[in-house]
DNA sequence: CCTTTCTGGAACAGAGATGTTCCATTGTGG
DNA sequence: CCACAATGGAACATCTCTGTTCCAGAAAGG
């Protein structure tokens, strides 16, 4: 590594294909290890990335660089799963529940993005996402067609899917339940809880 | 503080009320400010508390005393609320309605002990506790009597309604609802949500 | 095969938190 | 009022994490 890290200054450089691998296994590393601990230091992070602490820092220069990453993932996931549950089409609970079985997928890194919200501080996600807009569309569509509870506010009835994903995870994690079994509690009890 | 901090050194000696009420202030600061950030330091929870940091010292010698002293305290609290809810009185429903009421009042300190695993670990809080126990009976009558789903899991319907505590006080904290719109919320989606 | 890229380890300085000791001061209670 | 309990602050050693630099060796890629 004997002079310079940044082959191209200023530019947009594409990455070789081993750098991105790297890059990669460091992000995944990041959200398991920080998903157990979020003080986990970065030795911690190098560690169970199969790769030097020096790599790290040569990633992710500062702590703060790679919790931004990993937010920017997260973000960029999520917008790919709104995207492919197709908010606009069909019923909406069945459209609701299409995006829950998108985001189950998620995992892991959901709990984080949660419960650590310097993830959404340090990477520029901004209040309302795309995929915010959409499902809050949904839900609009939904009360005015009846098959959503109208009474409730727009919000609660976002708070409480993601409420409801969450304990479907904590009920896999925690009692071994597996994932599909927890799932499918998840959406009986989401479709209950939606109605009219 | 010339010599001996511990008065009596092998018995359970009862405490004067001035440590009493400087202990309480400490784990109340403790709790409120861990809880904006998991990792502050105990020079914050002294300020915090409004004393001085060698007191926090000589309450909780090490930090883990402290986090197991919260740990105790919450689980102190939620005995006492479940106790209060007279779970095995009345229609089950509406004695699940009661525990969220109680449980719902014990705010901050639920949401740290969810996602501070080390509290649960340093302080001797077993699986089971008596109102674990308790709450468990109480999904098994309704089952039984037909008040409530039957179809899911004991365990689920338990997530189900710490999820749905959960977003309520997130609902309250971070949109602003009132507290008593959110409990509100929570129950009514509650009601829908353990319905057959 | 040989050059460039990429990596891991060691060694370092700095920051911040922790836990400890000692002492002067405040206050509480008898 | 006075003895003793309780406190706050300063000073200290220690530890861990962070971020940096430098270099030798492994891995790609032409």
């Amino acid at each position: 590594m004997g002079s310079d890290d940044t082959p191209a200054p200023g530019a947009a450089t594409r990455e070789s294909a081993t750098r991105a691998r790297t890059r990669r296994a460091i992000l995944d590393a990041a959200v398991s290890v920080l998903t157990a601990d979020h003080s986990a230091s970065l030795g911690d992070v190098a560690e169970a990335a199969g790769v030097g602490r020096t790599t790290v820092h040569r990633y992710f220069p500062e702590r703060s660089d790679l919790l931004a990453a990993i937010g920017t993932d997260v973000r960029d996931r999520v917008a790919a799963a709104s995207e492919r549950a197709r908010l606009d089409e069909g019923p909406a609970p069945e459209a609701m529940e299409r995006l829950c079985l998108e985001y189950f997928e998620l995992g892991d890194r959901m709990l984080l993005l949660y419960d650590v919200p310097q993830f959404v501080a340090w990477s520029g996600i901004e209040e309302e996402s795309a995929a915010d807009l959409a499902l809050l569309a949904l839900v609009r569509r939904g009360q005015q067609d009846g098959t959503l509870d109208p009474e409730v506010d727009v919000s609660w009835l976002q708070d409480v899917m993601w409420a409801l994903l969450y304990a479907a995870w904590i009920q896999a994690r925690d009692q071994g339940t597996p994932k599909h079994t927890a799932l499918s509690l998840c959406l009986r009890t989401l479709r209950k809880a939606v109605a009219p």
